[in-house]
DNA sequence: ATTATCTTTTGATGTGTATCAAAGGCTTTT
DNA sequence: AAAAGCCTTTGATACACATCAAAAGATAAT
């Protein structure tokens, strides 16, 4: 996955993972409150990470997909501060923190790559703030399928439709909204023709008109 | 700052500060946009940092103060991806983010150090996701004077009082509130005996009241 | 296959916060 | 010291989403 590698550190790299683990759809790959030990770099399947609260709210964190890293949470603590679990059958390559910290020691190109990774969650995290404080829940909907088509696009899959691997609920908790009104959501964009949708299954049939509700100021 | 460096590490470590720069109320110091070249380490002063959508749309992301660390936002495209604005007259030291990875390579300290204050803010941001998806009004306005307070009380200011630098829009865009809200929930809180307002100035009274508005779970 | 469970949809109603509006209190400027 | 400009408070009203409820549709279990 990263670049700027030669064939020697590209050797090294394989160093770093020490070994592959599956998961099974609805298993946990960490909790929180687990000892940190490592990240994770998901080859297959499709992870949910939450936080809860101490009264049991739970907080979807993000949708995790193959060639996304995981466990960066772990990190500040020696301790996870999320739970991670797989929505679908899952196999992850297991890199020890400590083996790759040693390593990006010597090699200034993972160095660069594991600061962009952890930079690139904070700027993620900024734009799930944005959403959550000044969104409705249609833009919020329309955000969150165009991010997820824009993520499975750059992985060779069609950007025009796709299967969610999350429930009503899930979603709805990811965007600070009730799985009823996530539902509504979609049935507005579905009679509004702007996509089809069969449970999981959703096809863009409109993808300006979505880019529209995401950003209205288009409208200009 | 930075703990686990013996005194020849720390003078390496003087390396990393390139120079100081003063910030004035209401001054930028970084925009969105902005080539991304350094880290910033607040030596005095408090800053807001805020994105903003293409309709105009602002998010405050968060509130930094003396000893926290800013900026991180830019390592992953080279390009700041938010607003950095004094809302007090600071100072920082600039530390060009190239010599922080090339001393962080030589320093396994300071490698340590920098992927933390990564990994906390990831954190922070996750529990500011739920704060703002999950989370009423009071119970928001509860978590974040709790945090401010906590934050402050590190740096040996008190536990029971403070002056806030930012206005009641800053805080309820922060929160997902609007000023109107934040304002109403100060005069509760003030009108329940749980604190003293007087504008800029809170006192707490009864901090329990606070922690219990924050997780109710607490009142089983 | 058949039952049980989980997920999704849709409707009716309720509520927390936004919006609109206006006045008063600070702060800064001149 | 007066004027101008923000910031904050408080009230009245509106609205977006939550909540409650029920049924239909998938999926998993026996």
């Amino acid at each position: 996955m990263p670049v700027g590698f030669n064939v020697d550190e590209m050797k090294r790299l394989d160093e770093v993972v020490e070994k592959r683990r599956r998961v099974k759809q609805g298993e946990l790959l960490f909790n929180s409150g687990d000892t940190f030990t490592s990240l994770y770099a998901i080859r297959t399947g499709f992870f949910k990470t939450c936080v809860t609260s101490e009264d049991g709210r739970e907080q979807v964190t993000g949708f995790q997909m193959a060639g996304e890293i995981i466990g960066m949470d772990g990190i500040v603590s020696d301790r996870h501060n999320c739970n991670a679990v797989a929505l679908e059958d899952a196999e992850v390559c297991v890199m020890p923190f400590a083996t790759v910290e040693d390593l990006s020691r010597e090699l200034p190109a993972l160095q660069r790559h594991v600061h962009k990774i952890m930079s690139r969650e904070i700027v993620r995290e900024n734009s799930v703030m944005m959403l959550l404080g000044n969104m409705r829940a249609e833009e919020r909907l329309a955000a969150f399928l165009l991010n997820l088509l824009q993520r499975l696009h750059a992985r060779g899959l069609s950007q025009s439709e796709l299967v969610l691997r999350m429930t009503r609920e899930e979603i709805g908790s990811y965007l600070g909204l009730k799985l009823e009104t996530v539902s509504r959501a979609f049935s507005k964009f579905s009679e509004d023709g702007i996509i089809e949708v069969k449970q999981r299954y959703v096809k863009i049939l409109a993808p300006e008109a979505l880019k529209k509700i995401f950003n209205p100021q288009t409208l200009l």
